[in-house]
DNA sequence: GAGTGGTCTAGACCACTAT
DNA sequence: TAGTGGTCTAGACCACTCC
């Protein structure tokens, strides 16, 4: 019973017990299926999946490489809020605490290519486990949009009308640490200075631009990341 | 000419325009595979790369159906800090603050699950760009590892020391905020209590712990990842 | 039990690139 | 120009899972 997987796990096997030392070329798929005893397509989707994953480097007529550099990628599952929350088993709430029309910080309009004299929808809520403060969530929207009859954000989160009614083709996403102040520093109760972890989010529909948000944790939260 | 990446297009096309909106079926394989005038290989390509992305959820007989919640998966490149400073066109240098045997926190041994009464390598370094501190590493080593006479790490960075030798089969990596204290603030020139990020990763071979690090990056600094 | 995706094969041709 | 990986095909059988 031997299936692609098979073969990746000992080709991985081979990698790591330095068999085939970071930079070698390693036999070429015509002999390795031999090896084997199955076709060349099935040695092919493992080796894809090898390179994919960053453990080889494939190139035609040069052959396969073992990666100088093993495993540097890691996957983050971006968390849905409420999904992670109710993960955990604990109630699930968000309170929408401001939402209005007004003028961008010129960061933002720069950040998302929009003209700076353009309003824009301004969005600050509360994400609660068990009633107790989980995330500081604040949106800039473009209002572009938006349907006439703006959608009611007090009873449905923004991020799940957006997901649900817009379709995006990019985004990036970064993490930074910041000092609380302010509203934010008022919500989580603690002192203004106190250091939280922020992940900021632009997303876009084409070339344009649909929101910014930025979410600040609670205290002492971390982002876990499977390597 | 139609490939299995045009059929991916083609199908992400139809999953954003709402042809096919969240939550439901898509035609089988073998539908679309008359449609496209391909074989059925070729979609299962295709369908695979978009299910692997988190655009479609696959189950033998039910059939595909386009995800509820589009993509939500990011991949981060872990940095190599030589690597990174260097791509930026900056000089890249490290000095080792401290090193020593000692016993580590509880924390630390709990965390992967050796002896609390065994010393373990205790290693602090600065990452500099240019002269200027870009990140401070602390780091707890398996001694069980290093071999008789100790590697001298003041000429040669842990982590590449580690890369080279060891092989490792998994880690884990989070994410936190954290308020600069001690060296760490001293390092970095910064008062006491600046909001610092902070990255953590263990790293395993097999089920024996190599190390422990923390990388705290200088303040103002963001992670960057593509979605 | 039946329908769908998951995988394998043997062979073929193509695309890229080192020499 | 030649060698390697990348892809496609037509057909087959298997594995899972819903009914």
């Amino acid at each position: 019973m031997t299936g692609w997987e098979d073969i990746r796990a000992e080709v991985l096997r081979r990698i790591r017990a330095r068999d085939w030392p970071p930079g070698q070329v390693i036999p070429g798929e015509e002999a390795l299926a031999q090896e084997f005893g199955v076709a060349r397509a099935t040695v092919n989707r493992a080796l894809t999946a090898l390179a994919e994953a960053g453990f080889l480097e494939r190139r035609r007529k040069s052959g396969t490489r073992v990666a100088e550099t093993p495993v540097r990628r890691a996957t983050l599952d971006i968390p849905i809020l409420r999904h992670e929350i109710e993960a955990q088993g604990r109630a699930y709430a968000f309170r929408l605490l401001d939402h209005r029309l007004m003028l961008p910080p010129l960061a933002v309009t720069t950040r998302l290519g929009l003209a700076p004299d353009q309003p824009m929808l301004w969005l600050e809520t509360v994400h609660l486990a068990d009633g107790h403060p989980h995330a500081h969530e604040a949106r800039w929207l473009n209002p572009a949009l938006l349907p006439d009859p703006c959608p009611d954000f007090s009873a449905l989160s923004a991020n799940e009308w957006l997901v649900r009614t817009l379709a995006f083709t990019a985004g990036d996403l970064a993490f930074l640490a910041e000092a609380a102040e302010g509203r934010v520093a008022e919500v989580f109760g603690v002192t203004a200075g106190a250091a939280l972890l922020v992940m900021e989010r632009t997303t876009w529909s084409g070339d344009q631009p649909i929101t910014l948000l930025r979410l600040t944790h609670a205290p002492g939260h971390r982002v876990q990341m499977m390597v």
